[in-house]
RNA sequence: GGAGCCUUAGCUCAAUUGGUUAGAGCGCCGCCCUGUCACGGCGGAGGUUGCGGGUUCGAGCCCCGUAGGCUCCGCCA
C-alpha cells in the first residue's frame, strides 16, 4: 500500500487503539515541552493529536521541535490511548493520540500573513491570501454547505422532471437593466459580446423549444457598484417552466427551499409560505421585502387627522398623501445622536423632517403634541397601543415617500435595538402583485419594474390600454426570507402582439425592437407556450443559511468593494498584442493611467 | 457621482488636554521546559504612526489635501 494516509484526522477512535495508522495534514499548533511535543494535525475533517516522545524516538522528536504552524506533514505510527485524565472531550479523536515512528515533511510553511484563529478584520489581507484564509473552519464549512445547497436543489429539481441546460456566457447586450460587461470579438472586429445579467431570454427560448421544465445553476454578471450582498459575478438557481400558473411556481419553489434547508441545516421549513401583496407589504412594513420577525408596523392615521388643525398632517392628506406612524416599543431613551441620524435618514429618502413623540414618566414629549386635540391623542394612543417608554415616529407625505422613510427607519431601529440579533426564526414570505411599470423621472419614461417580458395581470389589461401605466399590476412575485429578497420571478408574455405593445410602452420603438429583441418576437410567432419561472440568488440564500452577513463569506474567491480580485490582481492591463488582435485602442489619457497603476504594495 | 467610519510592529489593538525613548498580546528568532490541548518561563529582533503639506517650541493626536479599505445612498430590468 502506498497512500498518503490511511485515515483522516477525525476518524480514529478508542477501537483503533493498537492499530497502525498514517495521517497527513497541516500542523494546526505545536505544543513543545522541550521533552514531549504535541502536534495537532489538521485536515478538512478535523484534528488528531500526534505525540513525539524523545525516549521513544529521539531523532523524530528532534525533527518535531522544528515543525511550525501550517507545515504539511505525514506521520505513521501506532494509535495509542491518551494517558488517563488527559483525554480531550472537545475533539472527536480526543481519546486517542498517534505515536509516530516516521515523520515526513511534505512542505514547509513560511511566516504566515495572519493567524487563522483570530477574527481578522483586515478583509483586504484575507482576500489577498484567500487560498490560506479558506483554511478557516468557518469558511471551509460555508463552502461545503454551499455544495449541500446546490446538490439538494439539483436533486429536487431533477426529481420534479427539470432538465439542467447550460446557456451561453458569451451573449448579447440588453438595453434595459444593469450595465453589461462587454467582451470584444476578435473575429468580428468592433463588435462585442455581453456577459449575461441572467439567462432570461435563453430560458424563455428553451420554453419555445419545448423543454417545458428547465433549470440551471447559472453564473450571472452585472457591472454595477458592489455591496456586502452584491458581487459583479454571482450565481442564480434559474428555473423556467411551461404551462404553469404562479401557484405551481410557488409550490415548486417552496418544495425546493424546504429540501435545501433540510439538507443544509436539518430544518423542516413549513410550507406553503404566507403571501402578501406588494401594496400590503409597503403599507404595513414600508418595504417590498418586509422583515416580519419584529412588529413595529406602520399604522395609517388618515382617519385621525382628516380634519386636524395640525397643518403638516392635514396638508399631506389634503394633497392626496398619507399620514403614517409606527411605535418603537421601549425606544423613548433615544439619544440626540440617534434622533439626528434618523432625521438625516428621513431627509435622504425625501421627507422634510421626522416628527416623533417620546413617552416618558407618563408624559408625551414632543414639539408637535401641542397641535393635537384630546380626541386625536386618544385615537393615537389606541391605534398605536402607546405605553410608557414608547417612541412614536410620524411621516406625512406622498405614499411612496412616507412608507419608504418609515420602512427604513423601522429597520434601523430594529438594528439599534437588536431585535433580530438572537433570532433563529426563518420567516419565508411571498410578495405578490408587484407593479408592472415604474416611471423614471430622470429618463422621462416608464420602465419595467421586473423586466420587459413580465406579464401584466389579466384583470389590469384594460388599464394598460388606457395608459394608466402606474396602476397595472404584474404577474410577478418575490420570495423573501427574513427581510432579504432571495428570489423573484414572473409569468412571461408569450404573445408577440402583447410583447410588442409592452416594448412600445417602455419606449422601445419598432426598429429597436427588431434590432434588440427580434429573435424573441420571431420565436413567439412560432408557437410559444405560456410559461413562467423564477430565479433565486444562490449566494444570498447560502449566506442566510450560513448565518453570514456578506456573500463574500460564501464565495470561494470573491472580489473586493471595487470589483478587484486582490489575490490575482485582476482586472489587469492588457498586452499591446491582445489589444491589436481585438482592434482596440485605449484613449491616450486612459492608457497612461492604466500603465502607471501598479499593483498595491504588499 | 455622494455620505459616514477606518488606516499605529507581520496580525489584533493601546497611547490621558498636543509633551520624555510610540506600548501590549499573538506571531517571529534564541535559550529553558516530559502530558499539553490558545502549554508554560526567560531574553531578543521588529515602527518613515498610509502618503504629502500646514499650524506649533513640540503632532500618532489639530487643520488641509491625497491614496487605500469597509458600510451605505445613487446604481443593481
Amino acid at each position: 500500500m502506498n497512500r498518503y494516509r490511511s485515515h483522516h484526522n477525525a476518524e480514529l477512535r478508542k477501537s483503533d487503539i493498537g492499530a497502525q495508522a498514517t495521517l497527513a495534514g497541516w500542523v494546526d499548533v505545536r505544543r513543545d515541552h522541550g521533552g514531549v511535543i504535541f502536534i495537532d494535525l489538521r485536515d478538512r475533517e478535523g484534528l488528531t493529536q500526534v505525540v513525539f516522545r524523545p525516549e521513544e524516538n529521539a531523532e523524530l522528536a528532534r525533527q518535531a521541535h522544528h515543525l511550525r504552524t501550517e507545515d504539511v506533514i505525514q506521520v505513521s505510527g501506532r494509535v495509542a490511548p491518551r494517558i488517563a485524565g488527559t483525554e480531550n472531550p472537545k475533539l472527536a479523536t480526543g481519546d486517542i493520540e498517534l505515536l509516530p515512528s516516521s515523520l515526513t515533511i511534505l512542505n514547509r510553511a513560511e511566516n504566515l500573513p495572519f493567524h487563522l484563529d483570530d477574527e481578522v478584520k483586515n478583509e483586504d489581507l484575507e482576500l489577498t491570501y484567500r487560498y490560506y484564509d479558506l483554511r478557516r473552519p468557518r469558511l471551509a464549512r460555508n463552502l461545503r454547505l454551499r455544495h449541500r445547497v446546490t446538490q439538494a436543489a439539483r436533486e429536487y429539481l431533477d426529481a420534479q422532471g427539470f432538465v439542467e441546460i447550460e446557456t451561453p456566457i458569451l451573449s448579447k447586450s440588453t438595453p434595459e437593466g444593469a450595465r453589461d460587461f462587454l467582451v470584444p470579438s476578435r473575429l468580428a472586429p468592433g463588435k462585442f459580446y455581453a456577459l449575461p445579467q441572467a439567462p432570461q431570454q435563453y430560458k424563455q427560448l428553451l420554453m419555445v423549444a419545448g423543454v417545458e421544465k428547465y433549470f440551471q445553476i447559472a453564473k450571472c454578471f452585472r457591472d454595477e457598484d458592489l455591496r456586502a450582498d452584491r458581487q459583479p459575478e454571482f450565481t442564480q438557481i434559474d428555473i423556467e417552466a411551461s404551462f404553469v400558473r404562479p401557484e405551481e411556481i410557488y409550490a415548486l419553489t417552496e418544495g425546493m427551499l424546504a429540501a435545501v434547508f433540510k439538507a443544509a441545516r436539518g430544518i423542516d421549513v413549513p410550507t406553503p409560505f404566507p403571501r402578501m401583496t406588494y401594496r400590503e407589504a409597503v403599507d404595513t412594513f414600508g418595504s417590498d421585502k418586509p422583515d416580519r420577525r419584529f412588529g413595529m408596523q406602520l399604522v395609517d392615521l388618515a382617519d385621525v387627522f382628516r380634519g386636524s388643525e395640525f397643518k403638516m398632517f392635514r396638508g399631506a392628506l389634503d394633497s392626496g398623501g398619507v399620514v403614517k406612524a409606527m411605535n418603537a416599543k421601549g425606544f423613548a431613551g433615544i439619544t440626540i445622536g440617534q434622533v439626528d441620524e434618523l432625521t438625516a435618514m428621513a431627509k435622504q429618502y425625501g421627507a422634510k423632517g421626522l416628527a416623533f413623540i417620546k413617552v416618558e414618566n407618563g408624559e408625551w414629549k414632543s414639539p408637535i403634541v401641542k397641535f393635537f386635540t384630546d380626541a386625536e391623542k386618544q385615537a393615537l394612543a389606541s391605534k398605536l397601543s402607546i405605553e410608557e417608554g414608547d417612541c412614536i415616529f410620524f411621516a406625512a407625505d406622498r405614499w411612496e415617500i412616507a412608507t419608504e422613510v418609515l420602512g427604513r427607519i423601522r429597520l434601523r431601529i430594529a438594528e439599534i435595538q437588536q431585535l433580530t440579533a438572537s433570532s433563529d426564526v426563518l420567516d419565508f414570505l411571498w410578495v405578490t402583485e408587484f407593479p408592472l411599470m415604474q416611471f423614471d423621472a430622470a429618463e422621462d419614461k416608464w420602465n419595467a419594474v421586473h423586466h420587459p417580458f413580465t406579464r401584466p395581470k389579466a384583470d389590469d389589461l384594460p388599464l394598460l390600454e388606457e395608459k394608466r401605466y402606474g396602476e397595472v399590476r404584474a404577474e410577478a412575485y418575490d420570495v423573501v426570507l427574513n427581510g432579504v429578497e432571495i428570489g423573484g420571478g414572473s409569468i412571461r408574455i408569450h404573445e408577440p402582439e402583447l410583447q410588442a405593445k409592452l416594448f412600445s410602452a417602455y419606449g422601445v420603438d419598432e426598429q429597436q425592437q427588431q434590432a434588440m429583441f427580434g429573435h424573441m418576437l420571431r420565436a413567439f410567432r412560432l408557437g410559444a407556450p405560456p410559461h413562467g419561472g423564477i430565479a433565486l440568488g444562490l449566494d444570498r440564500l447560502v449566506m442566510l443559511i450560513c448565518g453570514e452577513l456578506s456573500i463574500r463569506e460564501v464565495m470561494a474567491f470573491p472580489k473586493n468593494n471595487r470589483g478587484m480580485d486582490l489575490m490575482s490582481q485582476s482586472p489587469a492591463p492588457a498586452e499591446r498584442r491582445q489589444l491589436r488582435d481585438l482592434r482596440l485602442r485605449l484613449a491616450a489619457d486612459e492608457r497612461a493611467q492604466s500603465e502607471s497603476k501598479s499593483p498595491p504594495e504588499r
